[in-house]
DNA sequence: GCCGTTTTCGGCCCGACTGTTTTCAGTCG
């Protein structure tokens, strides 16, 4: 897909232009176009004129880029603008605390054309020299330095998220401590997070940042005021907190839970009804008097709209679909009946079937499959077919001993590298379900893994694709599959896609499980469970399927074990005859 | 460059912290 290559190149049209000192609104305008390229989950190749007009911020002129760039692979505009800056300089925005003024600055009155030369005069303490450049200016350059040498990278969220939530346990300890929530990328469940966001109330704000900022995590305080602190704790990772008086609460949550552009989109509504927002509140105009902000719901209904998900708030329709009333009814926890992805210690997985069903049980699960791996995966000790038989009697067994709770008999069956599978039909033929997931030849083209896959949905007996990406955030890259092609085999075989909950893979990702629910594909959020604990992964996978849009009714595992019976041995085989 | 129940022109979100500054610009989120 070329929407990335695209988003990209809006970036970088942004970034010459504000280095070169173009009007803000312009470049505010290509930014915004370009977070909206990244998160559409249809393929921009694709689309007619009049659908890349309705994607938000994108207009006759950028329309008409985006064309030029897919007719013929590059942007004339953009081409010009490079011509005008030296290839290093954009590098240089990259540096934290480092923004296009200085930049400029450093170009015209100190000679710097990259971050080599930046390093060098400052530790030569040539910069102190420049005009709003002393010593303490340039101690931070230094050390924005050093942070963009690591890599300014983003965290997988599930790394994040309990780092997140340990700090505000942490906070909760203090005594001046009111409420506080963990806000940010991480409340949005975005599947990557470059930093932690707090937002707290205190009976004494001066005490609580000053606790924050020597909490035992932090490895150094970055800023330190009354209401807002930003400290650096391990791994680099950035955390803010901000604290509010009472009747912000809502407000300030709201504000940090962003997106940015969700946030600048209420603002704007706001001022067109006469009113304001910030993170104290909702005012009128003048700021004269309070509308609401104690409870972050005041803000929508004051605005006049129904409430909005945090893991809708990115600018990609959902404010648009708030005003027409045709939100989604977002999946939920408690929708979840079963668990289609689980392994034992017959294949990689630690525990008998007896105690993944007890484990599932405690977690309110009335059904798991048990989908050991099949032979080819022999470094996961992949079932023979034997193995296999030999499970299927003890399920039946434990099942009959066991009424109240059922597990279904199913394989994660390898999809072989030359695109067979590793079961023949008549051995599928009597399982629950089958999961195909690729777990080899990543490197092959983009054509061979699109090709495998759709085979393997061609089976009639596979129910399931299984990790389709095959991605490990901050690990493994995704294969390269033709996902418009795979969702659209997967929409005609009735064949459903899993959401696989395990934190680092979150595959789908939310932008395809958004085009599954548009195509009508149905998903299936699992765990891939080795151990019990990851069944408490869950709420990762149902966060995918929240920000994709996505309704019970989009999910095989809220059917009740019998419409899922019914689903399994009908409504997925009707490929079959 | 986008966008419209005030507008097809003239707006475009809002505030905290820092550093070098005597009143504010730059950066960030």
């Amino acid at each position: 897909m070329k929407n990335i290559e695209i988003a990209r190149i809006f970036t970088e049209i942004a970034d010459i232009q504000e280095f070169r000192g173009y009007d803000i609104f312009k470049i505010r305008a290509y930014r915004r176009a370009a977070l909206n390229m990244e998160g559409l989950a249809r393929d921009v190749a694709t689309l007619s004129h009049k659908e890349l007009l309705e994607i938000p911020g994108i207009g006759r002129d950028l329309a008409a880029k985006i064309e030029e760039y897919l007719d013929t692979g590059s942007i004339a505009v953009h081409e010009q603008l490079r011509q005008d800056v030296p290839p290093g300089m954009l590098e240089l925005l990259a540096v934290p605390g480092l923004g296009p003024k200085t930049a400029r600055l450093l170009y015209e009155k100190g000679g710097i054309r990259s971050l080599d030369d930046l390093e060098r005069a400052a530790s030569e303490h040539r910069l102190a020299g420049l005009p709003k450049i002393r010593s303490q200016a340039e101690q931070n350059i230094l050390r924005g330095l050093a942070l963009v040498k690591r890599g300014r990278e983003r965290f997988p969220l599930g790394r994040m998220l309990p780092l997140a939530h340990e700090l505000a346990e942490e906070l909760r300890k203090h005594a001046a401590l009111e409420r506080i929530e963990v806000a940010g990328s991480i409340r949005r469940w975005k599947d990557t997070v470059r930093d932690i966001d707090l937002v707290a109330t205190s009976t004494d704000p001066a005490a609580l940042m000053a606790a924050f900022v020597a909490l035992p995590q932090v490895e150094r305080p970055v800023s330190h005021g009354l209401t807002k602190s930003t400290v650096l704790v391990r791994h680099g990772v950035q955390v803010d907190l901000r604290v509010v008086g009472r009747e912000s609460f809502g407000a300030a949550l709201a504000y940090l839970t962003g997106a940015k552009n969700h946030n600048v989109r209420l603002r704007d509504m706001a001022v067109r009804l006469g009113l304001k927002i910030n993170e104290y509140g909702i005012f009128t105009e003048k700021g004269d008097q309070r509308l609401g902000g104690e409870e972050e719901q005041e803000i929508y209904r004051i605005l006049g709209l129904p409430f909005i998900e945090p893991e809708l708030r990115e600018d990609r329709g959902e404010i648009e679909a708030a005003l027409a009333g045709a939100l989604p009814r977002l999946v939920t926890k408690a929708d979840i009946r079963g668990d289609l992805h689980v392994h034992s210690r017959r294949s990689d997985g630690s525990h008998s079937l007896e105690k993944l069903a007890e484990a599932a049980r405690e977690r309110g699960l009335s059904y798991i499959a048990l989908t050991d791996h099949s032979r080819s995966l022999a470094m996961a000790r992949g079932l023979t077919i034997e193995q296999l038989l030999e499970q299927h009697r003890e399920i039946e067994a434990f099942n009959r001993s066991n009424p109240g709770f059922t597990i279904l008999h199913g394989t994660e069956m390898d999809i072989l590298g030359d695109g067979r599978l590793d079961f023949p039909d008549d051995v599928l033929r009597d399982l629950d379900l089958v999961i195909a997931s690729i777990h080899s030849g990543f490197r092959q083209p983009r054509e061979q893994i699109t090709a495998r896959l759709v085979a393997a949905m061609r089976n009639p007996f596979v129910s399931i694709i299984g990790h389709p990406t095959g991605r490990l955030i901050g690990e493994r890259e995704p294969y390269p599959v033709d996902m418009e092609e795979v969702l659209r085999v997967a929409q005609e075989t009735g064949t459903a896609l899993e959401i696989n909950a395990y934190p680092l893979r979150l595959d789908l990702n939310d932008a395809s499980a958004r085009r599954a629910g548009e195509l009508g594909v149905a998903v299936a959020i699992n765990t891939d469970t080795h151990v019990i604990d990851n069944f408490d992964a869950l709420p990762y996978g149902i966060a995918v399927a929240r920000r994709g849009w996505l309704e019970k009714g989009n999910v095989l595992n809220t059917l009740g074990k019998g419409e899922l019976l019914k689903r399994l041995k009908g409504g997925n085989r009707m490929k079959r005859s």
